[in-house]
DNA sequence: TAGATAGTTTGTGTTGGACAAACCATTTAT
DNA sequence: ATAAATGGTTTGTCCAACACAAACTATCTA
């Protein structure tokens, strides 16, 4: 085959970038969360729970691409503070499903509210629109991947 | 003040899903950045070196937002790979001005090219042009953080 | 000449996170 | 009914990324 006459440039990819910002992120995140006893990975874990819905230990973990035991953990955090709770399936009483409480939502909600100058700062290059189209991105592609067993409905429907 | 009807929803933040991608992406580049001899982090300071063009060490320390003393062991393994050059700044020969090379240029085009596969899988959901859009956010959010003392010019004049 | 600054080296400590092993409760297969 | 597999938990070990401090060289500035 002739090669292609290239006149597209080489697609640029966005991870390096996403991780760039992601660390820049991190780092103010860490104080601002620290008044709510939160650590970034905890404001990750409510916000796929948010995002996706109730789920599985398992498919959280798959999710976050966490080693389960770990996921533990994280959870124990989290239902210490009760933002979140574990019921047992009522089809597999093996199953814990992870449910994000009332006060969780609250919490993170205000959580959120706080990370609001962290972001002004990172984001400052981008006007209001740019940022809300950033965001809506990163729902679509979080939302996109329902690789199966996340559930959205009422809790006992999982 | 009387509160306000609170008619549009509280802004949702992007930081929690940014670092989630950033994890699953750091992830699989992990394995895919291997065979170059390169980890992820030296994609970001490349990515960075490429995009805000050539910084002297203490710059570059505070856009990466890293110890400087860490940064060092950064460069020196992207200067071994002689994927980037440190030039004495003939204005102030204590400085060192890290530039990227033709080499560390093709290099990072490679790399990105290997990426390819791993951002069809994170952002399966996003159709191209959706993916293109982030790019360009997340480009113009890091352009956009010019603190100073970087410098997109040829390297002498820096 | 003295002090400040850019970078380097070495060394220390903390922490996130992967991984393995052993365990319980429960479900499924034979 | 018993055995095997599965979801979750606990504990413990190991490693890599980092932050931080100290001491050093070269250079610039006062």
């Amino acid at each position: 085959m002739a090669p292609l006459p290239l006149v597209a440039q080489a697609p640029r990819r966005s991870g390096a970038l996403l991780e760039h910002f992601a660390r820049r992120i991190r780092l103010r995140a860490e104080s601002v969360l620290a008044p709510f006893g939160l650590r970034p990975r905890h404001l990750i874990a409510l916000t796929v729970l948010q995002t996706r819905g109730s789920s599985t230990q398992q498919s959280l973990a798959q999710i976050l691409e966490m080693d389960s035991t770990n996921v533990v953990g994280l959870l124990n955090d989290l239902e210490n503070d009760q933002l979140i709770e574990r019921r047992r399936s009522p089809e597999d009483r093996r199953r814990h499903v992870v449910v994000l409480t009332e006060r969780g939502a609250k919490e993170l909600a205000r959580a959120e509210a706080a990370l609001a100058a962290v972001e002004d700062e990172v984001f400052a290059a981008l006007d209001p629109d740019q940022r809300e189209q950033l965001y809506n991105l990163l729902l679509q592609a979080a939302s996109g991947t329902v690789d199966s067993s996340s559930c959205t409905e009422e809790p006992p429907a999982c």
